[in-house]
DNA sequence: GCTTTGCTGTACCGCAAGTACGGTTTTGGG
DNA sequence: CCCAAAACCGTACTTGCGGTACAGCAAAGC
């Protein structure tokens, strides 16, 4: 990484923190350059204005979050051949890094930037739907996979359901933040685990057999 | 309401209108006297700073919501003795209601101050705090008196439960929002109306009897 | 050695929040 | 009808921030 841009990456780092903690609005140049200690023309030769600044914020950041997720769902798949059971670990493992977040969640850009959506201009909203849009379809396909196996107790829509973890993790952010509680984040993405549990993994009551629910074409933990 | 007081609440309506569209740094006060028809001192009469706008935007904003649950919780009593049904009843009105408002839903003002935050002194966060937990609360009380008539098939906090009620919301007027589709939320509310009825209205398994779950103290219909 | 990259420094414009304060109309009670 | 609040209007000014313009300078790399 050249000088350039570790001083970019620098002014990024600053100014999402600030964004995430007072706003985007509230976010002085001033106050990041000073924190980063260049200058005003420094900043400018950067981005070109403060939309910009938003723009690479907004990139840096769904990049890092898809990275994570990643990261979660990966080591879910690894560690279970069922599909319900992998998402229920990744779910698990996925409140544990919203509860160790030291003093509470920073934060979600996207929700920030929907709050104060005229500030910016198309390119940054297009960027949010996209990365909110890949977000939904990628928990969606793990429950469409998880139905193949598990039919659901109850008709639900799974792309409901998928859309759901988002909002309960954006609201719960919010929650968190508002009540100054870290752990309502966790508890709600653990919610959310039990309602999965619920809908694929309830004992069936079609023909009163079949109590322990097991997948339909049997694999337990060995085959695939 | 004198001459006086309809000014202000013109001001309030034109204000919040502002806020939700583009956040509350972004709403100009010049903008908001210029559509109410009045000048920069008659805006400063009426409220001292805009600190103090958001604050009584807030106390409005909190009020109407609290009325409008009051309704649909009510009508929902109204509707079914069954505390369950009665709840059901309730978070169906809420979808509809949120899916009959025109062109999305406006906005959660606490999610906007949320994500605003050091704008705001410590009275406009305090009373954010305040109706946050009255909700919670109240969504709790009418879970555990459901919870008394149906035991939860899964060990759950009610608690957490409660809590998901207004996260659900926030978050899918955010993803509303977002995409611009506001059945989003509409059908967040009905998906979280799902899991209350998977929580206490699936089959008991309990000694295999029961399939049809019936309330503990058999109230159906009739006697209360 | 010369260009490009990565800045610094200074000076300036425009807009919005907020202050100050004097003047004017409107309104309701005695 | 009068008079004192209440409910504004008008003007002028200060401060802070986003953003522009432009000149210059030091280090990196070919």
């Amino acid at each position: 990484m050249g000088k350039g841009a570790e001083t970019r990456e620098r002014i990024l780092e600053i100014a999402e923190a600030s964004v995430l903690s007072k706003g985007f609005a509230a976010t002085s140049i001033d106050e990041v350059i000073a924190e980063a200690g260049i200058t005003k023309s420094g900043f400018f030769y950067h981005f070109r204005d403060k939309n910009r600044l938003a723009h690479e914020m907004l990139r840096r950041y769904v990049e890092a979050n898809d990275h994570l997720f990643d990261g979660i769902f990966d080591r879910g798949r690894q560690l279970s051949d069922d599909p319900l059971q992998a998402f229920l670990i990744s779910l698990k493992l996925l409140a544990e890094i919203m509860a160790d977040l030291p003093n509470g969640h920073p934060g979600c850009l996207i929700a920030s930037i929907c709050y104060q959506e005229r500030l910016f201009d198309r390119e940054v909203r297009d960027l949010t739907v996209r990365s909110v849009e890949s977000w939904n379809t990628r928990f969606r396909n793990t429950l469409e996979e998880i139905a193949t196996v598990y039919p659901p107790r109850e008709p639900v829509d799974l792309g409901d359901i998928a859309d759901m973890l988002s909002c309960v993790v954006d609201g719960g952010i919010i929650m968190s933040k508002t009540l100054n509680d870290p752990h309502r984040l966790e508890r709600q993405v653990l919610a959310f685990r039990t309602f999965v549990k619920l809908i694929f993994s309830g004992p069936a009551i079609i023909d009163g057999i079949d109590l322990e629910r097991r997948p339909a074409h049997g694999s337990d933990q060995s085959s695939r």
